[in-house]
DNA sequence: GTCTATATAGCGATAGAC
DNA sequence: GTCTATCGCTATATAGAC
């Protein structure tokens, strides 16, 4: 990734800063646009086209800023686990019990996605995949996030207040696959419920239970 | 799809039928393969070169048996939606509880999927869902378990057994989310369990909430 | 129906002017 | 850094011989 912030001593830091924001905006806008194709139709059915066109500029302009498609896509994803990491020592920093913190955490996921911006994730091979798993940014924040939430869990097991049929890591892994749960499409589409009728179902199916409770 | 099974009248009957059951076999051996790169990678991956070499025929002729790459994977994903509506049959058939035949379902279309023949369902505008909604077979398939599931779905609610707190659309839309549940393969992956004590754990999950019953 | 060889198109990536 | 124009590759689909 070639997002230099201009290496040579510039006489204006007014001016300076000002280009540099104006850099950074586009490429906020670029992530956000890649985030929402990467969370409609994956990794593999967006098109770079279809990102330039839709922040207005052109394809060879893209590539100025990042050296490829998959460069593209993780710079998104790491953007979004980023403002995940924020949200977790956030929470983190709440004085209030273990399974509270879960519960919110994966509630801010599935908002995530029902506003079209948490992008599917990518199947075992793909060429995105290797990428993510080379990008520091990215396994750092994966791996804080892991090592928060398995405290988390512990506690809440500790508490007698989590399943304790599911080991650790089934509850983590759980709570990941909900993040980009297809339901929540589906009910989404059905135009049936408001999205926090929505939050508020697939809450309550994935910790109380499909089945009643006795 | 111009899988006409010759059209001409034969003299010899058990002639056509050999010859009739090689084809099918050949497509039954196309199919298999098709299901298994659609679980593995989807729809927007898989390459018909891929299928092509797998089967060990040119790729022209599986042209000859398939009309486009969508009619190919649809055909393989109606393959599945018979052998899901045959064992939805079969469960309507015991004299069993609601509960029990919905659990039965979900625990059948996940080891489905850690078996590697579950397709992974397209995305929205994905050129495959027009196709999938234009075959009669399909659609009718998923009909028929969507009406049979509804029907035990309410029943197990009027019976007091179900999550009072989700519309019986909610719970549907669940039962097939979990068909093609990632948390599966995470867990796969991991290596650590069985397939039947993954198969357990998520059931576990699904059914019983990650809460624990209070 | 099966093959080899090829047409056609879309997409990732780049060249080169400004 | 932005653009237009284009390369090069890959993948769907087809032509035509056998």
């Amino acid at each position: 990734m070639q997002t230099q912030t201009s290496s040579t001593a510039m006489p204006s830091p007014t001016k300076k800063s000002f280009k540099a924001k104006m850099l950074e905006a586009r490429e906020d806008a670029i992530i956000q646009s890649v985030n929402r194709l990467l969370s409609e139709k994956g990794f593999d059915a967006m098109t770079v086209d279809e990102v330039a066109n839709e922040v207005g500029i052109a394809k060879a302009s893209l590539y100025k800023h990042f050296a490829s498609k998959e460069d593209l896509a993780c710079a998104a994803m790491v953007k979004v686990m980023q403002k995940a990491q924020i949200f977790v020592r956030d929470c983190q920093a709440q004085s209030i019990a273990p399974l509270d913190k879960i519960k919110q955490v994966a509630r801010w996921t599935m908002a995530l996605q029902l506003q079209g911006q948490m992008p599917s994730l990518p199947s075992q091979n793909s060429s995105l995949r290797a990428t993510l798993m080379a990008s520091k940014d990215y396994m750092d924040g994966l791996m804080e996030i892991t090592d928060v939430l398995g405290a988390w869990i512990e506690s809440a097991q500790n508490d007698g207040c989590l399943n304790a049929e599911l080991p650790p890591i089934a509850v983590l892994y759980t709570l990941f696959a909900r993040a980009c749960d297809p339901v929540l499409e589906f009910l989404q589409m059905s135009e049936l419920y408001s999205d926090e009728q929505i939050l508020d179902m697939v809450m309550s199916s994935c910790f109380n239970g499909l089945a009643i409770k006795k």
